[in-house]
DNA sequence: ACCTGAACACCGTTCAAGT
DNA sequence: ACCTGAACACCGTTCAAGT
């Protein structure tokens, strides 16, 4: 009994705890082995017990991501309007998480609720009148778009520090005031939009509805 | 005269041209400043005469993708015809370098043609209805889905060598074939399609076609 | 089973110095 | 202006060894 709390002095799920803390703030590259093992008071290799290499420990944070995605109950509307509702569960998961959205692509198809996920989109889709192969193409690009968006957010890919992000904006709008407005009247007109979209939930709310129309319209022909 | 062809000992054009090669092969995190330098008989600190850090060096790479991309004339088609027309030619263009396809997103407001072919596509998203600022949105986040679609390309992703490959898509194929059929129906149905697209020609026109069907759809409502 | 120590083969980058 | 040498502060990972 006094022995169970010490069995082990090392616990991989608070690892991977720590290891998302870090990629939150810095980014998953600047996640190490040595920092884990440092701040867990343990030798870099201890951490190899528990996990295979450094793609297995972040496989770990992507399979957290996808625990969080909380499925909507079926309901009676259109496959499509379902459809847009299980996509933007998925995209809230990764949105908490905007820096490591690109480590749940390759869990989708292994994680419990990954696969919950997939399927039900499969069952939309097919709904909708795709084949299966078409539902799984379909699917699976959506999901790629929809991190894509997550990973590009124009706001998150600012560097934290929010003076550097200050001078980093400073510097695209003078590189964009530069240029000729006869040349390139279009984007010189619509500088402050292409430079930070105004809103963020309007960003993601777009987002979603991009995809789900490009399906609907592909869905028709 | 004799001197002219001597006078830089280091040529960054030809720099870049051996990042881009390594880059192509390995992957960007593979290019290194020590790396480079060892091919071009010189100090690694010889790099940094001509570029300021590693990310100015990748930017030079995705520099180099934007300027292949050739821009189709315009026409007297309707404006989503051209729209993707010209965003195939975006993709095209990506298709040539795929590990390095989103070294282009941050280099597109700040290369010539990546300007030329911003410009286009906002004048076209204007034909079809929208306003500037949300011309400037869709036009973003269409460039950031066919960067995803180049990036997460099924084949492309999988590891370059052969039996390696075989070897990962025997593994995806193990674990999808151990689901359980009544548990998940239409996975394990759809499993072949889902582990790889039927053909890469139409991987890519259907991404495509999503979004433009996509930004049609979001123009009309 | 779980952890340590030492080592290998890498990185980007700074700084002072050479020509 | 362009390049070198030495150094700093990092990496992932292997291997043999300890308990």
């Amino acid at each position: 009994m006094i022995t169970k709390e010490t069995s082990r002095r090392l616990d991989p799920e608070k690892v991977v705890d720590t290891a998302l803390t870090i990629a939150d703030d810095e980014g998953p590259a600047a996640v190490s082995f040595r920092k884990l093992a440092a701040q867990h008071d343990v030798t870099p290799m201890a951490l190899y017990r528990h996990f295979k290499d450094k793609d297995d420990l972040l496989a770990a944070l992507g399979d957290r991501l996808l625990a969080n995605v909380v499925l909507p109950e079926p309901t009676d509307e259109p496959w499509d309007v379902q459809l847009q509702a299980l996509l933007g569960a998925f995209l809230s998961a990764l949105r908490a998480h905007p820096r490591l959205a690109d480590l749940t692509l390759s869990r989708i198809l292994v994680t419990e609720s990954g696969l919950a996920l997939s399927e039900r989109a499969l069952g939309l889709l097919i709904e909708g009148g795709f084949s299966a192969d078409d539902a799984a193409e379909v699917g699976r690009q959506s999901i790629c778009s929809l991190i894509a968006l997550v990973t590009t957010d124009p706001i998150v890919r600012e560097v934290s520090d929010p003076e550097a992000r200050e001078a980093s904006l400073r510097r695209k709008r003078a590189s964009l005031g530069a240029l000729s407005p006869e040349r390139y009247p279009l984007i010189t007109s619509a500088a402050s939009a292409l430079i930070c979209p105004s809103s963020r939930d309007r960003y993601y709310d777009l987002g979603l509805e991009l995809v789900v129309a490009g399906i609907r319209g592909v869905a028709k022909s």
